[in-house]
RNA sequence: GGGCAGGCGCCAAAGUAGGAGAGUUGGGGCGGACUGUAAAUCCGUUGGCUAAGCCUUAGGGGGUUCGAUUCCCUCCCUGCCCA
């Protein structure tokens, strides 16, 4: 996978880079919107495109696999033309559903069973199979299996899950090596560097994975109900250890000032549901900082959600109209919301970039934070 | 005009063969949470006050009773049926 880093900051670590793929460049910091089954929730391609200009989303092989199932994938010739998206994909492996569906699943030396969520059927999965049904989907970067550890996490279970992690991804590699893309476009395989809040295991992870010589090395495990003080500082622990030369993603961050402090710290790619979920739930993320559009206090507040951005939803609707759509339970709701807080995601990364470019990341960064991490209460 | 069935908190209802209590369930309102999505979900709250207590409340008024949302009388209102 070809990564350039085109700039660092002087006094950070944050980078500029940009990711060639076979569905387009990515310039990063990237943020990631999270479109698990194969859509990004209330939005369509042509906004993903157009409005919010995206250029990567990602995929979920778990839920994939299990709707609509790689048989379908294949028929329709991979997840790209399957939902017409000509862009990049990031499929993750399913380790985040073995953290999240705790309940319905049994960890095993060699893979993770599931007990499905639609139907009750059993499912086996091993590092091989991940891989398979990611070259089914035919997504552009394929994520190695892993088990995304609780928080708070015991050291000896941390270092167990870190020692699985570290063999299945072994495993994942010859199962890369050893299969081949269906759809003729590339596909790269990143690692996961696992170890809880636990700096030695860590850095153990970090570099049992660097020895596999994965395209890409992720952080997971983090943002898992840790403070926010301990996400940081194992992140910029960890970038350490992370190659200079290939992209770094930092898996399920986060909040807006989450993605700054650790593109500080070296990290080049995001995905989270915050901006999507939040925005179904009425928390909206603005340059002035957070508010709940479906506060009373907006009912006659026909300004937009956030003056100085430019998508589509504050162009063109006010916050007492979101408002209302979201007390009536109107559809239109959802995609306007969801266009907005991703709009907004999308924007904050790219000024990260032009700032880590001019030189002054940090001090715009710690401007930046100030402002939009605050919660609005009086009228601005 | 007559008969029958009803009127419970912002709304719609449940319940009470008289007995704990501003009191059940939905909805609505209000507030909060959400971090590699089992999430258009979840949680809290929703009479008043001089608030670990007190006051006022079940259509209005009156009665029976130690005690009434529940029983009786009367008036008003709603729905259905008959003239």
């Amino acid at each position: 996978m070809k990564f350039i880093v085109e700039n660092s900051d002087s006094d950070s670590k944050a980078r500029a880079g940009r990711l060639f793929t076979d569905h387009g460049e990515i310039e990063t910091p990237i943020f990631m919107p999270v479109g698990t089954q194969g859509t990004v929730k209330a939005v369509n391609q042509t906004q993903l495109k157009k409005d919010i200009d995206a250029p990567i989303i990602l995929g979920n092989t778990y839920h994939l696999y299990l709707r609509p199932g790689t048989d379908i994938l294949e028929q329709a010739g991979g997840l790209h033309k399957f939902i017409n998206w000509d862009r990049a994909i990031l499929t993750d492996s399913g380790g985040y559903q073995v953290f999240s569906l705790s309940e319905l699943r049994k960890l095993k030396h060699d893979g993770v069973e599931f007990t499905s969520h639609l139907d009750g059927s059993k499912h086996f999965f091993t590092p091989e199979k991940v891989i398979n049904i990611q070259r089914s989907i035919g997504s552009d970067i394929m994520m190695v299996l892993d088990e995304c550890t609780p928080y708070p996490c015991e050291y000896d279970y941390a270092k167990k899950s870190k020692e699985l992690t570290s063999r299945w991804a072994a495993l994942n590699k010859e199962a890369f090596v050893n299969s081949k893309p269906l759809y003729g476009h590339d596909q790269f395989q990143f690692g996961i560097i696992q170890g809880s809040v636990y700096k030695d295991l860590r850095e153990q992870s970090a570099k049992e994975l660097v020895e596999l010589d994965l395209d890409g090395y992720a952080i997971g495990g983090l943002a898992v109900g840790e403070p926010a003080e301990d996400m940081y500082d194992i992140t910029g622990f960890t970038t350490e250890f992370m190659p200079l030369d290939k992209p770094r993603y930092l898996m399920g961050v986060g909040r807006p000032e989450n993605i700054l402090e650790s593109i500080e710290r070296g990290v080049d790619m995001f995905d989270c549901v915050m901006p999507t979920r939040n925005a179904r739930n009425a928390y909206l993320f603005t340059s002035q900082g957070v508010l709940t559009v479906k506060n009373s206090r907006y009912k006659n507040d026909f300004t937009p959600v956030d003056k100085e951005c430019d998508c589509f939803t504050c162009k063109n609707y006010s916050k007492a109209y979101l408002r209302h759509l979201y007390n009536a339970k109107e559809l239109l709701y959802f995609e306007l919301a969801t266009i907005h807080n991703l709009r907004f995601y999308l924007n904050l990364v790219r000024e990260a970039r032009k700032n880590i470019i001019f030189g002054n990341f940090k001090e715009w960064k710690t401007n930046i934070i100030q402002k939009i991490s605050n919660k609005i209460v009086q009228e601005d």
